[in-house]
DNA sequence: CGCAATTTTCAACAACTGTTGAAAAGCTGC
DNA sequence: GCAGCTTTTCAACAGTTGTTGAAAATTGCG
């Protein structure tokens, strides 16, 4: 059994072979999905042995939700934070929808600030997870809930006298766009001949702030 | 191999075995995706022996393309018509965006007009295709560009002034929003405390068309 | 070094995968 | 009722799957 985990590497300029799988575990799955992806092939990725992954995670599953959780934490103080600080600056009149959603998304670049492939492909494994109805409803409210609700009340807050009904609807637009933008598919950028580039995420929010915060106003009152 | 395809059966009130291969396969893809589903699980839903999927479909992929390409062109002609109605109803001036984004979503409505689950897994496995990287960019393009492309044209002719670019993120927005509500997660439902109904397609439409078109106005013009 | 604990590989397992060829059953027109 | 189809089942295949127990390699420490 894996013991106190991490004693060595993450010295050295390589990265443990435990790491290792995690990543191409994560890239895998982004792209293929829970079943279609092997250990076998995450292993010849990771270039270390089948019963590695065991060793380290137990079963299938186990290592699919040790990816999932793995940045979760940090995303989703990130995302928090963001939220605090407009909320912070706004005092006691709070934010706008617009400052709300800023904060929703823009803690999402940080994909392409760091230059690391190893977000994007995380952000599209949520997004498959938020579209699977199969694993959608469970995994997503378990880790996400307690953020979003976060989120919701800001906006409840901003736009005074609008029905939770509408806002949850409204909610669910903006989470589907959000959820496409990080699956990463690329069908943009073909329909758009190229205009578009659906892994540009910050050109992608550009849109979508303003987008969203007309789409909330419009449906929520004033 | 099957000869002239519905020789028999349909006339009765059982539906043909090879239909009801159909029928399970859409439901399990929808919910599994491709690699979630084995030809067993299909042959043992639809009761019947494995070796007919293949008998009459060949190879598990061509049953899913087989699956996909059952309802494709009735859904597109049923959209494209919609479009039609309202270009020809609104004369020289052209459709407003409202009239648009309605002709483009209502007839997604079949599923429970009709009462039809069909409709409603079908129209999960669109969105789980959409949303997926590996088989969204092609399967999606070859099979609903020529439509995307007719509705965009309309949303620039109502909308001018607007850059291609401005008008690409927006439907890329609109785009995602409909593939969450059409992947019939629940997660709104969990989420809203039963508030929203996710396979309530006219309610989630009654909030998407004004949140819609209210977003295409802030970003491409008046 | 030498010893213990951890990490990694090797080899193998039973179960399941998609696919196929041949046999059986069902149907249609004579 | 038999001949010529199509449809359906049966039985089996070669390959792959996740998982495991034991052996081997590596590491940390006195």
């Amino acid at each position: 059994m894996p013991a106190k985990r991490n004693t060595k590497a993450s010295s050295k300029g390589s990265t443990s072979k435990r790491d290792r799988i995690l990543d191409v575990a994560e890239k895998l799955f982004a792209e293929h999905g829970y079943d279609g992806v092997t250990l076998r092939q995450i292993a010849s990725g990771a270039r270390v042995d089948v019963a590695l992954a065991s060793y380290h995670f137990g079963k299938k599953l186990d290592l699919f939700n040790a990816v999932f959780e793995r940045r979760s934490a940090y995303l989703n103080e990130a995302r928090h934070e963001a939220l605090r600080r407009v909320q912070e600056e706004a005092g006691s009149a709070g934010p706008t929808v617009e400052q709300i959603i800023e904060a929703f998304l823009r803690p999402l670049e940080l994909a392409q600030e760091t230059g690391d492939d190893g977000w994007r492909h995380y952000l599209a494994l949520v997004a498959y997870i938020n579209n699977s109805p199969y694993w959608g409803r469970r995994m997503m409210s378990k880790m996400f809930d307690s953020l979003v609700n976060e989120f919701i009340d800001a906006l409840r807050n901003a736009l005074p006298g609008a029905s939770d009904t509408d806002l949850y609807w409204c909610y669910h637009n903006m989470s589907g766009a959000l959820t496409l933008t990080l699956a990463d598919t690329g069908r943009i950028d073909a329909l758009s001949g190229g205009l578009c580039c659906s892994s540009d995420f910050e050109a992608a929010y550009d849109h979508m702030i303003p987008f969203m915060a007309a789409g909330f106003r419009k449906i929520c009152g004033t």
